[in-house]
DNA sequence: CCTACCGATCGGTAGG
DNA sequence: CCTACCGATCGGTAGG
């Protein structure tokens, strides 16, 4: 609301990427056509390249803008002092969650699709995931350390927390029985407790920090 | 080894058949051209029509293979004694983690190109995907209801058993200084804690029938 | 297993 | 925002 107000030029380049995340999400990159894009937006395809430069360009936009949000937070969370990192990872796990609820066309683009970026961005995209992921593996390796953490292969950790959140995609649409909320609380919770260290007996609050 | 002897005819087909697991995997299904497939094979494209009826039906047989071999091992599952739920469910999540460190390639086409299927076939093919779903969901019930499973929202574990293990996908290529025995072993171990009910402190072994 | 080729559709441009 | 159209590529067939 209040955006909404004179959304007559600029509106409809937003209106178009939206149905693009959509139809890449449903059909894939390379399955959607401009024809179909245009369909979904009521114009004919020609008529797109007043808005849009580029079909590659509608993924890249796609893919950054989800990089940069994950790194964005990830960023903020290492500036927030007083959190172990136990709690650094339950925010994380709680961002992603929240992304793939809140975003699912979006998000799942750029996990599925982001193959099909062209040259110099295909390789920047995979850097700044693998930034993402060792930083991430960095706060484990580190919760580890504390006792905080089971002494797990860092790296599984890491790879399981990132996919276990892809399960949502079935959520969505599929019986909606199961709130948001309710789906959020249980998803983050399976998660942070498969990964906490429980030698100490000590279950819902965070772990004391263990010599 | 030995099944290499006589691979002149039929051979040519099983070739086909891996070549096209490979590429649907790395381009998608309408990412992957008849001339890319041919080439990789060696061959010209209009030659594949020798030894197969179409390209829908590549995919068809890759996801239905991998469908079958879900719920065959979910059928002998059932009918094993002695079991208690959490160590069924250890058995689901372990054939995954198999199934995705040894065929990845098909694997992920299954999960990911199943949508290109052509319709009698994608009807059937969610169909299947729901019926072993909800399966698994029974049994995670079941151990809630016993006290051996933590009481979470069941659908929310299944999914999240589900899609932890597509992480398999990310280690692949990436480093193998994560063998694929510890990678196994951290993953099962992850997540059947994670779903474990640890109310009475026991951590490494089975637990117990609570009443 | 090949050459030659089919009609359809692709992303995108010209010009208004 | 449209009509008209470009060259390239698509899955697949004919015929040998």
């Amino acid at each position: 609301m209040a955006r909404n107000i004179r959304t007559r030029e600029g509106g409809r380049r937003e209106e178009i990427a939206t149905a693009a995340a959509r139809l890449f999400r449903e059909k894939g990159f390379s399955g959607t056509g401009m024809r179909d894009l245009a369909g979904s937006v009521g114009i004919e395809a020609a008529s797109l390249y007043n808005h849009i430069d580029s079909k590659a360009g509608l993924l890249r936009e796609i893919c950054f803008r989800i990089a940069d949000d994950c790194s964005t937070h990830l960023r903020d969370l290492e500036a927030t002092p007083g959190l172990d990192s136990l709690r650094r990872l339950e925010s994380i796990t709680r961002f992603h969650v929240r992304m793939w609820i809140e975003r699912l066309d979006e998000v799942l683009v750029a996990t599925n699709e982001f193959r099909s970026l062209e040259e110099p961005w295909l390789e920047k995209f995979l850097h700044e995931r693998r930034i993402y992921m060792r930083q991430v593996e960095g706060i484990i390796s580190q919760g580890i350390r504390e006792g905080l953490v089971r002494p797990l292969e860092p790296y599984v950790v890491v790879l399981t927390i990132m996919s276990a959140v892809r399960g949502i995609e079935f959520w969505h649409r599929s019986r909606k029985n199961v709130s948001a909320a309710s789906l959020e609380e249980s998803m983050v919770d399976l998660i942070v407790n498969g990964i906490r260290n429980d030698t100490d007996g000590t279950s819902d609050t965070h772990g004391p920090a263990l010599p």
